[in-house]
DNA sequence: TTTAGCACTCTTCAAGTTTGATTGCTAACT
DNA sequence: AGTTAGCAATCAAACTTGAAGAGTGCTAAA
């Protein structure tokens, strides 16, 4: 599609403007890369650049910035997907091993290391609990009214939740709970926990509903509610020269505000490899100005949370990229 | 200290000042105030306002704002503290009578309810489980190596922590485990966790130190550790005329973005009633731009979760202190 | 096909100008 | 005494102007 020159000229631009977040000149791109003619030449391969739509211009006299056409295709052709220094592995390996007690934990210090590498913002998110079978579920009674309900899946989340009575409960009773319910859902689905249960559990049990009832709405409703977002260097993004734009400041802000927002954008990504949204490519019309990267974190095939870094469009792909797919790499246990 | 009619003034023109945000000039203050004179009568205790520190000018030629002492002289002297609708006290009722499993969950939405209801940025935080005592104590085995503590405080809060072993272990030792830390635990408080502690359970027990320690160090850990911090409305702030700063607009970025910070700025204040931080007034030096409001939700004593209000100098501080007297009142068990 | 050269366009910056808001002062008024 | 009208002085903000500089697009020659 693109001939070579043009594609070496493509990329000295996008990479000249992720550096300077200014319009790239004709005569900038005769120094240091490597292309060997004149700026005349430049600037009649970047005015056929931004004839077939890769590149846009600010005004008429202006330098030529990247668009949305030519990001993507710098994206998914030219960028150096091992920009990563020796540095920065030894620095992501020594803080990925970190000994966690929750398999969240790991996502967080995951989110935090881009966070701190890449000096983007990220955000992240655990795992949809409704993905994964019951491993176990335990009670425990707390005072005569409360209990906690534990419920470890098979992929070593855990979740817990507090249900409150309207009547005493004694051990005794918690006891056979334990054992009805762990009899039940052991190994199965979450979807198993729902209104057949609910009946099975009223008819086999002499006790009333007042006490099957909560118990199966509270773990049912903390099972599928999302998880907490987590945020990481939001303050770096505020020193880049795009959010000298008020505009541009408040709309991240107001990003960052929405956790649903926030949640839909991590959740809708493909389960393999990385997933890079540049502006308008994004589903959410607030996020047109911005670029948004994301991996889903993995064991054995389950996922065990999403990982994003939101940041301009002026992104420097090449190193994120690199940096996500190292990381990526780690947590999903491969450790050459 | 001041005369009637110079209280009358400056009440007027921090009134002013922060509805419209720009300096107030003397003849904006012979409208809707009350103030039976003239402008250059005003401007005469305008200058004298000046003279004894109560206003400030931005330039030779301005009008005048409301100076730090200003502030400070309103808000212990002069603010309306009932400014508050029968529309907001039925909003603010109906969220707060929302049912919650956890206590942390109330600080949360009284926290959201005070956001909505003034329009500024609040934050929250639970309380330390230090000043508590142990009520309960109660451990579950998940998997083999792995075991959940649930510890419940004499104020309710529940608190939980995974630990994990190097070794297995059975539901005979989590029983006698449960049965040994209840015994030498409950109604104590949360310092009786530590070395001796340790020391004991270890000779009493026929278990290896490799299970006695890393429970321990983990109760430990998760109840000396801060809790989490809520934000709410952080882009409410961004609709203020002051964030069209874009030192001011970072600066607080930075803030939000600092746990620390925030962790330090709810805990410090007293236990009693509201605490109004104005400007330089904060101890942080990040904060000098800012107005901090805070109140300790209590429970027969105990605190049980700090929420404070982040806002421009210029804050409603009648509105955000009405709201949160009342707010503070109900959460505190009145409810008349 | 490439390049040098040059006119043209447009931004940015600094300096100058105008406008309008507001004060402080003075002198008169109650 | 305290209050007020009137007016010069002050200053920020908004607009105007002009020069400098960066960059392109086009043309004609290599």
């Amino acid at each position: 599609m693109l001939d070579e020159r043009k594609k070496k000229v493509l990329q000295a631009i996008v990479e000249e403007y992720i550096n300077t977040a200014e319009p790239v000149s004709s005569n900038a791109l005769t120094q240091n890369h490597g292309l060997e003619c004149s700026s005349a030449t430049i600037r009649n391969e970047m005015s056929e650049l931004e004839k077939s739509g890769f590149l846009d211009k600010t005004h008429t006299s202006s330098g030529r910035i990247p668009s949305a056409k030519g990001y993507r295709y710098y994206v998914d052709e030219l960028l150096n997907d091992n920009d990563i220094s020796l540095e920065e592995i030894k620095y992501i390996s020594s803080k990925l091993e970190t000994k966690v007690n929750e398999i969240e934990e790991l996502t967080k210090i995951a989110a935090n290391t881009i966070s701190e590498v890449t000096h983007y913002t990220t955000i992240s998110i655990g795992p949809k609990a409704t993905t994964q079978l019951i491993e176990e579920i335990k009670f425990v009674l707390l005072g005569s009214r409360m209990m906690m309900a534990v419920i470890l899946t098979d992929s070593g989340l855990v979740k817990e939740t507090i249900i409150k009575f309207d009547e005493d409960i004694n051990e005794k009773q918690v006891e056979t709970i334990n054992y009805m319910f762990n009899n039940k859902l052991k190994h199965q689905p979450i979807e198993t926990i729902d209104r057949p249960l609910e009946e099975y559990l009223y008819d086999e049990m002499t006790y009333s509903i007042n006490v099957i009832k909560p118990i199966i709405e509270q773990i049912k409703k903390v099972l599928e509610e999302d998880n907490k977002i987590y945020l990481e260097g939001a303050n770096k993004s505020f020193d880049l020269p795009e959010f000298n734009s008020l505009e541009v400041a408040k709309n991240f802000v107001n990003i960052i505000d929405t956790k649903e927002l926030i949640a839909d954008m991590l959740n809708s990504g493909f389960a393999e490899d990385i997933n890079v949204y540049i502006g308008e490519e994004n589903e959410k019309k607030e996020l047109k100005d911005f670029s948004v990267v994301t991996f889903k974190h993995r064991v054995n095939g389950k996922e065990l949370g999403t990982i994003g870094i939101i940041g301009p469009k002026r992104m420097d792909y090449s190193k994120v990229i690199s940096v996500m797919k190292y990381i990526n790499k780690k947590l999903n246990g491969n450790n050459d």
